[in-house]
DNA sequence: CGCGTGACGTCCC
DNA sequence: CGGGACGCCACGC
């Protein structure tokens, strides 16, 4: 395993993998720890590639708190689902208190 | 090697 | 203040 020459996308994995139960993150932010804050886009596109994996990727929302990828998910409201199932609540694919459950890697790691 | 893509972010009007 | 448009850049084909 040359973690040393994981792509971008592993590296994305790695830190979403990092979250703390009941605790999310923005696309940005992981971009930012990075050191990529300008490749945003990129988080959300590893996360499609992440389907499959152990990624929480329901963790992983936009700046502004919005389940903008829970269309992606099996289900309509799956994302929303799971976020609740960890006593986050989610009003309007919206996470309440976002500020207050948002985990920044860039700080925490 | 070049083109298309994308679950965002920010600027512009 | 709100909506629209663009840039961004790694990855797959």
């Amino acid at each position: 395993m040359k973690e040393n020459t994981l792509g971008f996308f592993d590296k994305v994995y790695e830190v979403v993998k990092q979250i703390p139960y009941g605790r999310v993150t923005s696309y940005g932010a992981i971009a930012k720890y990075l050191g990529a804050s300008r490749s945003s886009r990129l988080v959300g596109y590893a996360m499609n590639n992440s389907h499959g994996k152990d990624v929480p990727a329901h963790r992983v929302v936009n700046s502004l708190g919005l389940l903008t990828g829970k269309h992606h998910f099996e289900g309509t409201n799956l994302m929303q689902q799971l976020l609740e199932n960890e006593g986050i609540t989610v009003v309007d694919n919206q996470i309440k208190d976002f500020k207050s459950v948002f985990w920044n890697p860039v700080e925490e790691l």
